[in-house]
DNA sequence: TATAGTTGGTTCATTATTCGAACCAACAGT
DNA sequence: ACTGTTGGTTCGAATAATGAACCAACTATA
């Protein structure tokens, strides 16, 4: 990993629970040298990704963000579209809906979401999680729809086992994987949270490449096989909408 | 500049008008040798501030942009809080308005704005340019309410002209700053673009420090000084409110 | 079918930049 | 006065960024 990425990685610590990191903070989250994180910090401060509480000293993400964001949403509204299509299908379905998108090799970033409101029980999706590819429904899909070369380089990355029904062995995954590409959604109860399911099926950007994934997560109390079924339809018809606000095709199979 | 600021300042040249960007448009842009942006861009990528159409190869902003930005919004949002506030700014006095905030020593960059609908003729506020200090209404009176010490750091980097009317003089720039400080608003007739006046007032953070400003642009043609004397409560409204959604702090003075 | 001009991407020796142990200064509590 | 915080700085050593030259694919032109 080179210097740019290492100082981009310090804006991932940030999140609605620490919105603000002092230096010594960051030093012990990185743990890299004080004086190594001062300077990157102050790069990213002069670029305007980070702002400088003045007399706390504190760091928060800084207002080059919103920026680059305005032009993003401005001339390809991901965001946008991604949320009109998951509130219909929270409409539907009743549970929590959230679209996620490919971030390099590490996993999923979730782009927008929506928390079931109806069910006194409900999962809760923390938008600034990276969702890893081989513990989470919106993860498998994608790599299992993904180019073979690039989803065996991040399945070599290794599989960390994020609780006890973590699937961490290579040869099952890759079985699997044959498995959600041929059904053309993804299932996974546990693998990242306990007494969770997700059920996920991909999007695809302009080229018919797969970009991520749209999932409903609830419960694993509550979801029956039939519920399954209920649903799937549902979540196909939002992919199909967010896929097509995109430019997106979906592949010829 | 570090590495680390020259691969961000990659990303500043995306724009509504040019929202994806080929290596080798990017090495025009910036100057550099091919392989060191190709690296810069590589790095960016695998960060996912970038993402690169698999087929065409051209460059656009990646989702961990919008996924900082989700988390900045929800901690600190400032982009809704600007926005409501112009846009009754707007409602009153039916011009086009803005909110800025410093980004390093470079300038401001535009956090909201309303362009007004009413009138034939009107300004046109592009929120990815980085408005200067010197040149701009908004620029001049952040620059006349920040540390003395920053502000002059600022004035010597240089003063260059945009029109023919651009303040390029900094011993002038420097006393007009004063004038500035004393009546808590700034004016600028053509500085940065010929036929436009601005007025703006300062926005303050947390610790009454100069964080912004929130203008009314218009026709030079269109604005007369009883305009202005009229435009000016209005503005101070809008800062207070914008100013006291962000736990900010009006100075003593 | 050459040819020349695109495009994006790669290599590797040279060079400049990042790195980090040790240091300073300010502040808070004991 | 001591101790543990905090953020920040210095400078020689080590590492990572750099860029001229190169490759490969594609397109238009001769």
């Amino acid at each position: 990993m080179g210097t740019i990425a290492k100082a981009l990685q310090l804006l991932t610590h940030f999140s609605t629970d620490q919105p603000e990191i002092g230096l010594t903070r960051f030093v012990k989250l990185t743990g890299d040298d004080k004086a190594t994180v001062h300077r990157r910090l102050g790069e990213l401060r002069e670029s305007g990704f980070l702002h400088q509480d003045p007399v706390t000293k504190a760091y928060r993400l800084g207002p080059a963000i919103s920026r680059l964001e305005i032009v993003k949403e401005r001339t390809f509204p991901a965001r946008r579209s991604a949320m009109d299509a998951i509130r219909i299908l929270n409409g539907k379905v009743a549970e929590t809906a959230h679209v996620s998108v490919m971030q390099g090799t590490s996993g999923l970033s979730t782009l927008a979401h929506i928390d079931d409101q109806r069910h006194g029980i409900r999962v809760h999706v923390d938008a600034n999680e990276i969702l890893p590819y081989h513990a989470t429904a919106s993860g498998l899909v994608t790599l299992a729809h993904m180019d073979q070369s690039q989803a065996e380089k991040i399945i070599r990355q290794g599989l960390p086992a994020f609780t006890a029904d973590t699937l961490t062995n290579s040869q099952q995954l890759r079985a699997d994987l044959h498995q959600i590409c041929a059904t053309g959604h993804a299932r996974c109860q546990g693998g990242f949270e306990l007494d969770v399911v997700g059920i996920a099926v991909p999007l695809f950007d302009h080229h018919a490449k797969c970009a991520g994934a749209v999932a409903i997560a609830a419960p694993s109390s509550r979801m029956t096989a039939s519920d399954e079924r209920r649903i799937l339809p549902d979540l196909k018809i939002a992919a199909r909408s967010i896929t097509e606000s995109w430019q997106g095709r979906m592949p010829d199979d």
